[in-house]
DNA sequence: CCGTGAGATGACAACGTTGTCAACGACGTT
DNA sequence: AACGTCGTTGACAACGTTGTCATCTCACGG
């Protein structure tokens, strides 16, 4: 900058007015320092820039994993919303791992990120407090953060659940197993919790021996399955509490060329074009993304008077076939 | 820091050593340095350094989407080489538009990434030889830059193509379709060009009622396989150029409750379970995205002596069925 | 003719960090 | 006792930008 202000004969700050697009500019001027940039091929240094104003244009996001669909398309949703607003993105995966999310969570705010969107893997929050109280704002998505208060976007996890299971009642299941993932992760046992809302609203007692509660695994699928199929009344139906959960048992119930009237929780792509058709209750990644980025930039615009907000994003029920089977 | 220093009774520079995990300070003071920061909350200013340093620690990566399951994956994996390397990675998408291309692209240099790895959308890149010129590397990925010279991560676009018709060929099909992207992206000529390898090869004229060369949309590919089809010797097999043309061409099928000898290029999750399986020539984005990556640290390090680089990474046929029906 | 205001321009400091260099004290050697 | 060496510490400038304020010019009205 400063030698384009001494190639086109005028003083930094006048370069700086143009580069920055301000009015108060005299034409000849503004055309003499375009001419130096471009000649000199300048290009304005961020960091500066962010010393100087105190603002990086930037904001975090910590995901699970990038490379999962899920989070990829929550992912580029906050993209487009962040693009609305002039930031970039900087994305991290913490690959569900306590330590790695925090590491990453206090490089972004060493980067003097605006704003921080985080999918927690942990269970405590607390060491973002500091962070919070200088100013950075935080929203959590999909799962609340541990021991703090804060903005967070959830998904009716319970509600999808239980409408998930109502469906299968609806076609006449009354044994309808549930294979979800580890009890202490938030989203499963509020999937668990929906499922025993429709039974209980359908006067269908609880069976313990129907509920596998697991982290994903193939060899844990086949187990849970030998013990739904396996005993005097095998179960009719099966809710899976994710998708990872639902592949594995698509593949298992392939491999005993078994069917099972079947609801995913979460969509999978490709799922219209087994056979059946795959039923399952979606979530909305795009729709999180979008309200979590949202909240983000309305806090950072320094909406920060209210208390800490909650949005609940519905599950839609995608009848496809698998969910629709009778009772044999 | 000026903070810290005054809470610590010492210097500036002193707790910038200590900050830095340098070794030469003495104990006591070290101790009452890390004292003040925890008290205050203190996190360096990743600007500042920046600016003084000249080096980011941060990596730009330009997809055309990051919520497309190829692109995230190879997402993922530079980030896991960029935390090697102690960087952070910006990453955006260009929506196949080559103006947002540029725009982003301009907008990662001006935050000064110490590198850039590209998925080209345009076919233009000559905007990148001044920043180039300026000594930010930058790696092309899947696809070769338009007019200038670089370092490039390709598949072997060719060479898998021509395995999938092999594969085919094998199986005794001869008349066999090609539905692939328009002409003018790189990947679809290339694997159009493997494909007219293999008929060659094996003595099978090409026959332009065949192959179709479109963007990939529901529409196109239904009236390709009418085309297809429809005629008085239809195809009895046929190479999809790309994923989005595959799913569209089993959507299709299964509509029609037609079978087809199939090979997909681009692995498809889930294709395992459809019936029959699907075979496809799988890309490897993992392996794209590492090789980039590293490429681009090695660059970065300071490895600017040798001629640009190309790395082709191999394409491997995966049968799951749907590639060994037979000729009807 | 002078005073006033508006607009254009520039000088300068400051943002928070780190590289450079000088000062200092302790210790060992001659 | 004088000298050199080593390790620790701090003063200071510099990175590139922009906000603040002062200066200058010109036009206009009294």
């Amino acid at each position: 900058m400063k030698d384009v202000a001494a190639s086109a004969g005028v003083s930094l700050k006048t370069v700086s007015r143009v580069v920055n697009g301000e009015s108060n500019v005299n034409d000849d001027l503004r055309a003499a320092v375009l001419e130096a940039i471009a000649a000199l091929g300048f290009r304005r240094n961020a960091s500066a820039r962010e010393l100087r104003q105190g603002r990086s244009g930037t904001v975090g996001l910590l995901l699970e994993d990038v490379a999962d669909p899920f989070y990829s398309i929550l992912s580029r949703a906050v993209e487009e919303i962040a693009r609305d607003h002039g930031t970039m993105v900087f994305a991290g995966s913490s690959a569900e791992d306590a330590d790695r999310e925090r590491e990453l969570a206090l490089a972004f705010c060493e980067r003097r990120v605006d704003g921080l969107i985080v999918v927690p893997a942990g269970t405590s929050h607390s060491y973002l407090l500091p962070e919070m109280r200088a100013g950075i704002p935080v929203v959590f998505v999909d799962r609340p953060p541990g021991d703090i208060e804060a903005d967070m976007i959830l998904t009716d996890n319970r509600g999808g659940s239980r409408r998930g299971v109502e469906h299968l009642l609806s076609h006449g299941h009354r044994r309808i197993g549930f294979i979800g993932d580890a009890p202490e992760i938030y989203t499963a046992g509020e999937r668990l919790r929906g499922y025993r809302d429709a039974l209980e609203s359908a006067g269908v007692p609880f069976a313990d021996d129907l509920v596998t509660q697991a982290p994903p695994s193939p060899a844990s699928t086949a187990d849970a399955l030998d013990r739904l199929l396996g005993g005097p009344s095998p179960a009719t139906a099966l809710l899976c509490g994710n998708s990872r959960t639902t592949v594995s048992v698509l593949r298992e119930l392939a491999r005993r060329s078994t069917r099972l009237a079947l609801v995913g929780f979460d969509d999978v792509e490709l799922g219209d074009l087994l056979q059946p058709g795959l039923t399952v209750v979606a979530q909305d990644p795009g729709a999180m993304g979008a309200a979590a980025a949202r909240l983000l930039f309305q806090r950072i615009a320094g909406d920060t008077a209210g208390p800490p907000q909650t949005v609940t994003i519905g599950a839609r029920l995608i009848p496809r076939g698998s969910g629709e089977l009778p009772v044999p």
